[in-house]
DNA sequence: ACCTGAACACCGTTCAAGT
DNA sequence: ACCTGAACACCGTTCAAGT
């Protein structure tokens, strides 16, 4: 337990964790639009130019709240099986993204990953390969798995609804604004099932993720019976 | 044929259509950061403020040029059945995606879908529904490849590296900066499998595609199964 | 009807100056 | 070592003025 240094007004000193939460906190309640240096620092009690002491640049400060962001998944825990490790961290996955939806479109992890990202990937590809996937095969599972995850989350953001009271109301006005007899089965997804009550686009996830978990796992199979005489690696 | 009106310097008179198209081209070239309303003025030869005679703002401009995009999309045929209709509306999706990877993380098919994008997901849910999907497995289904494409090509398009002799250059730098110790399995998939001669990420997405479009059959033939004795619509 | 020039309220970022 | 104020080169957008 250190004191943390503060300044005659009481402010914490900044450091750069300080500066990526509280950025994150903000891109949360604001929208990543509304995340400007100038009011991060206001948010932090201190001039936007006092941020740079703390990261390079807005580049970098996207890049690490990405990175913290990816600290915030689940990994695929040792004491499951594959299957059940997958499932967990994808669903934990699309949670953290729905927390956070401005990380979805920023492309940082992809270009400059950080340690917390590196670490899930290495988790999640080490899952695989004890599980009996070929390195071929955990290339393919993880990248099918991902981008299921991302775009779900991804379309889940451009939803044109939030909460579920918010869908029947702006669901209703789209349908009213929608030529139905030019667009008649978008009328009637809308009508008979976005529009019927408790429905939730968030429900959707399991379906998908479980067609692919599925899919994997019968490609694990059949890859097994074809190695199947020496099955000692 | 009707000959557009031009001005003194042989400019052509100005049109949405024009903007927009110009609009995607500078985003294709130069990147979406890149797409500023003075930049894209410069290139059509005219002050930025005249763009807003053609469109109501930035935008407007961004909504209009992701319609256009969905425009490019094959639409599913009617010659074909579901699962070939489906893969080639898929196929051509990303491939469009990739043409314009700044379509990939805009919002506004969601919150304000054009014409083209409209008509585009009525043929797609027209084409499930008449193979015999009900509306819910419809919606389950459009969920699950869309996410799938839009998160393929989203991941596509943060990839650190773009042509092939770039991947080898790239990865092999950023091989040599991870931690293998740290990062083993991650280490091992980058070595063993991205640094591969013929490596492309591109071909990676028919093999999710599979998976969940025979997934989708799966579906399909249970629910039909299910339905059986009075088959009849 | 369409285009322009000047202006406004913003951006990210630099740099010398303060403590 | 960290924070600030002024400045620079940008943004999107408005509005009155031109043709």
């Amino acid at each position: 337990m250190h004191r943390v240094s503060r300044d005659d007004e009481g402010h914490q000193r900044l450091n750069r964790e300080r500066v990526l939460s509280v950025s994150i906190a903000l891109a949360d309640r604001t929208g990543i639009d509304s995340l400007t240096m100038r009011r991060h620092g206001e948010e932090l009690g201190v001039e936007a130019m006092s941020l740079y002491n703390h990261v390079a640049n807005k580049v970098d400060l996207l890049n690490g709240m990405v990175d913290a962001v990816f600290n915030e998944i689940e990994l695929p825990s040792h004491n499951d099986d594959w299957k059940t490790a997958m499932r967990k961290r994808s669903v934990s996955f699309r949670a953290v993204l729905s927390r956070h939806p401005w990380a979805t479109g920023l492309k940082d992890s992809g270009t400059n990953p950080g340690p917390a990202t590196l670490r899930h990937h290495d988790r999640v590809i080490g899952t695989l390969r004890n599980a009996g996937f070929s390195i071929a095969m955990t290339a393919h599972a993880f990248s099918a798995l991902d981008s299921y995850i991302y775009g779900f989350a991804m379309q889940e953001k451009n939803l044109p609804f939030t909460t579920e009271e918010d869908t029947a109301a702006r669901a209703h006005i789209m349908l009213a604004q929608l030529p139905a007899n030019e667009y008649p089965y978008l009328a009637e997804l809308t009508a008979d099932h976005v529009l019927k009550p408790g429905y939730n686009y968030a429900d959707e996830f399991p379906l998908g993720l479980e067609l692919i978990l599925d899919g994997l796992e019968r490609w694990l199979e059949k890859h097994k019976l074809e190695q199947e005489p020496d099955t000692e690696r």
